[in-house]
DNA sequence: TTCACTTTGTTGTATAAACAACAGAAATGT
DNA sequence: ACATTTCTGTTGTTTATACAACAAAGTGAA
């Protein structure tokens, strides 16, 4: 734990806390730290949430399973992100989601309800951390918007377009890497993969884009 | 304004409020009442906002124009739901999203940040209040989730079937009213009109449901 | 290095959806 | 009650995508 403390300091949910405020509230909240295999299931679809989990390292795929066996993922996060922080907010909703480790991953556990019964959002640094809470959600929410937009354009084409100046405006570069291998991307975007990567081929051949494995160059004209 | 005034009481928003406080905060929020007609926009792409808005009459829907024109139903409002809540939260955020008036409606309008700026989030009922807005933000987190399963599935057949079982669960019945016209549920569902069209007729002659203008039911075997 | 395994790209074929055009029904205004 | 407009359903044609099968490239372990 002692090793991610500058990290969880500086994290979303936590900024703005004075060091005495981190460690009342970490110890209130019977902070722990969980590591999870690539591939391993942190949250199932069903499960009712009452825990904050912030990731420490590694990556994980939010996902559902369609009622026909094909894979959703909904979108992925990597360090700082948390995962499906809604449902802690919504008490008895149970996960509609999967949350699957992507890499091996390290996550923060926190016990939101314990800690909420306890100070009844009564003690000060409770109020810090629920403005935090609540511009995180907000960020995850215009997010959610991005990723409808991205899946609700009509050809693989411009699927993968509306994605890729997406991805390019919020790192804020032409020339990025994606998270995501073909398949995955494939899954967040609704499309087989073959004929994705026929589409980012001849995508290339027009001199639309250039790429290599994970790393994508977009060209002016996009 | 007084006409509303039992009905913000009990709104989400402003949910287990005195009478004492919801009357502060509505002047410290500067509230008021505005009307749009059927068609008008309430907030347009590349606004910034800086108000809360909460329908009080009538349906809005937040759509976005693809790059090609094409129009994209992201999700639809109703009575005291909030518009574009996210982009309060995150000041310096443009809205992606226009929210255009699908009926005539009333919106409340609060003006957050002249509210929080005043009371710096210190009183009481700005704590009631932001811990609302926490609740109503994964609501629709939540809400979003489940919009992009039914957009994700890979047929019209599936699309339908996913959307109107949602829509069942939701209200607890299989024999419910959808908010959608047809070229409304098909900008939502991102196909065309016409296709849908055939596929309704279609999943009804196979018995699976059976509808009549925007009233659906739902047979035991879906 | 070699071998097995995974990932990515390519092609042909079958299929589902978009599109266009139209007809009938329903709603709206005068 | 009528004309006008909007909405919904139907059909045929064109086009894009899924799917299957395979080849090539990359990766990692023995």
């Amino acid at each position: 734990m002692e090793k991610y403390y500058s990290q969880i300091k500086n994290s979303p949910v936590f900024y703005g806390m004075s060091d005495d405020e981190l460690k009342g509230l970490l110890e209130c909240f019977n902070a722990r730290v969980r590591s999870f295999d690539n591939g391993e299931m942190i949250i199932r679809q069903g499960d009712r949430i009452t825990n904050i989990y912030m990731i420490l390292e590694g990556t994980v795929n939010i996902e559902k399973d369609s009622y026909w066996g094909r894979r959703i993922i909904i979108t992925q996060l990597s360090v700082n992100d948390n995962i499906a922080l809604a449902f802690v907010a919504s008490k008895n909703m149970e996960s509609n989601i999967d949350a699957v480790a992507a890499t091996d991953t390290k996550v923060l556990v926190l016990n939101y309800e314990k800690c909420t019964s306890m100070c009844q959002n009564a003690c000060t640094r409770h109020k810090v951390l629920i403005n935090n809470l609540f511009d995180i959600l907000s960020k995850e929410n215009i997010e959610l918007i991005q990723k409808i937009e991205n899946v609700s354009q009509k050809s693989i084409r411009d699927k993968l377009l509306t994605y890729l100046s997406n991805e390019a405006r919020k790192r804020k570069s032409h020339s990025f890497e994606i998270p995501f291998n073909r398949q995955d991307l494939a899954d967040y975007l609704n499309i087989d993969r073959s004929a994705m990567s026929f589409e980012l081929s001849k995508l290339q051949k027009e001199g639309l884009i250039r790429y290599n494995k994970n790393h994508f160059e977009l060209s002016a004209r996009v």
